[in-house]
DNA sequence: TAGATACTGTACGCTAGCGCACGATTTTAC
DNA sequence: GTAAAATCGTGCGCTAGCGTACAGTATCTA
């Protein structure tokens, strides 16, 4: 699927037990002991914008810490339509399923985001993990928070309106790539957001017309941070809330 | 899928003879040592309709393995609307978050069909763990399920009408509970389905015109499952076809 | 038995968003 | 440089579903 064009265009052997140029947070915050462990194991890539990274029914052969950028996690149906249930930055990782063995990717992964992440095999991340306890349940603990998104998005696609949305969206971009310039085009806002193209130019005018964002062809700026947070609906705040107390060790 | 119109394969008793009551396929799957274990933790409770087992926020004080009738979780939002995200039955189990140490509920837990269920302590689940490997990783399976569940529902929410996941809804209701007699009012299924009650109406209008269920008060019947099963949007078979696989041992 | 309550059917005006389509402009490819 | 493709703005008719309200019937309770 997709993969047979897939070229990562740059493969970097990882220097042994340097945290340098890291900024996936469960790799930063892994001790030492297991840094040691995993790093040489992995390999930086590159994740290209709209690169594919498994479609529905695909076999699991990587993992993927994301380092920067963001991948969207999308729901495939049979008519092609689709629509984005979950996201993944340097907060978490790209692989769940793997961890309770299941090697079967039950959705689509895209990169949304240009960056890059860390990669493993998964037969080796598998073999890895009972060596790395403080590892496994970090990524346990990701696979909860990220369960806690799924059920957020799910009710938020239920219940609030498109400009909402958008706005969630943009926000939980911007967090994840720390940059307020958002490389995104109408086209893709509206499968990500499970609705057409013009209502997300709609949606969009309705936001750069209150001087919150700037939009340009495939960019959008956010103007006015604050506004968003106003306009948005309360998942942002909830999905946001549930990674930072977990990053800081409460629960 | 093929389950003709009307029945349901009636799952043996535990064969150790100590409990003989037990539907809860996780526990019925645990190896003999495991459940000598388990099971004396266990109380036996029924679950009333309509009773929350938590709201968000509180804390997990029990976990329950479902036994027969069906627990709903609702993601709740400040001004007091609400959307089902997901369903436990007796394929699974409530208490998710303790497998990874998080101690505080995100969602509400609302009893939605009558039944039973074996309730263990938080703290006596999180001792036990260690000594059954293969109950915990049930449970870590069982949780990774849970979430196919949760990104399914998403897309559902968005994308499908209302029609159509009512009929999803009462699908799902009838595996779990084992019985094409639903008592459910339509109250109740448009808090579910985060629609209006009189959308409900309308919806089943329709599916009883078409000789498909039968409405009355608080009650509602299956009459034509597989019309049912013809007019649901395919996230039925989907999360369907996922539970069926993980107790097949498939994945 | 009478009143209260719960449940369902229906109806009406209204809005968000759909599907589609056309045109304008910018970017990319050859 | 020119053609093709990508991106965005807009408009129009249409539908699902919302919010609300009211009335009819079944069920429960005192």
């Amino acid at each position: 699927m997709a993969k047979g064009t897939a070229t990562f265009p740059t493969r970097k052997p990882l220097s042994n037990g340097v945290k340098n140029n890291i900024y996936n947070e469960i790799l930063l915050a892994l001790p030492q002991a297991e840094a040691q462990i995993v790093f040489p194991k992995m390999e930086f890539v590159r994740l290209k914008v709209h690169h594919v990274l498994h479609e529905p029914g695909d076999a699991l052969q990587s993992v993927y810490f994301c380092n920067s950028g963001m991948i969207s996690i999308l729901s495939v149906f049979a008519d092609g339509k689709s629509v984005e249930v979950g996201v993944v930055g340097k907060e978490g990782f790209l692989g769940l399923p793997l961890l309770v063995g299941f090697r079967t990717a039950p959705t689509r992964a895209i990169v949304q985001l240009e960056g890059t992440a860390f990669r493993v095999d998964s037969d080796t991340l598998i073999t890895l993990l009972p060596r790395c306890p403080e590892l496994a349940r970090s990524l346990q603990q990701y696979s909860q928070i990220f369960s806690l998104q799924l059920s957020q998005v799910a009710a938020c696609n239920r219940l609030h309106e498109v400009h909402e949305r958008l706005a969630r969206w943009l926000l939980m971009c911007a967090d994840r790539i720390s940059s307020n310039d958002l490389p995104l085009t109408q086209e893709f806002l509206g499968q990500m957001l499970g609705t057409r193209r013009s209502s997300v130019t709609v949606a969009a005018g309705i936001l750069q017309k209150a001087g919150i964002i700037a939009n340009s062809r495939g960019d959008v700026k956010i103007v006015d941070r604050q506004k968003l947070q106003d306009t948005t609906c309360e998942c942002y705040g909830i999905m946001q809330r549930q990674i930072t107390d977990w990053q800081n060790g409460s629960k």
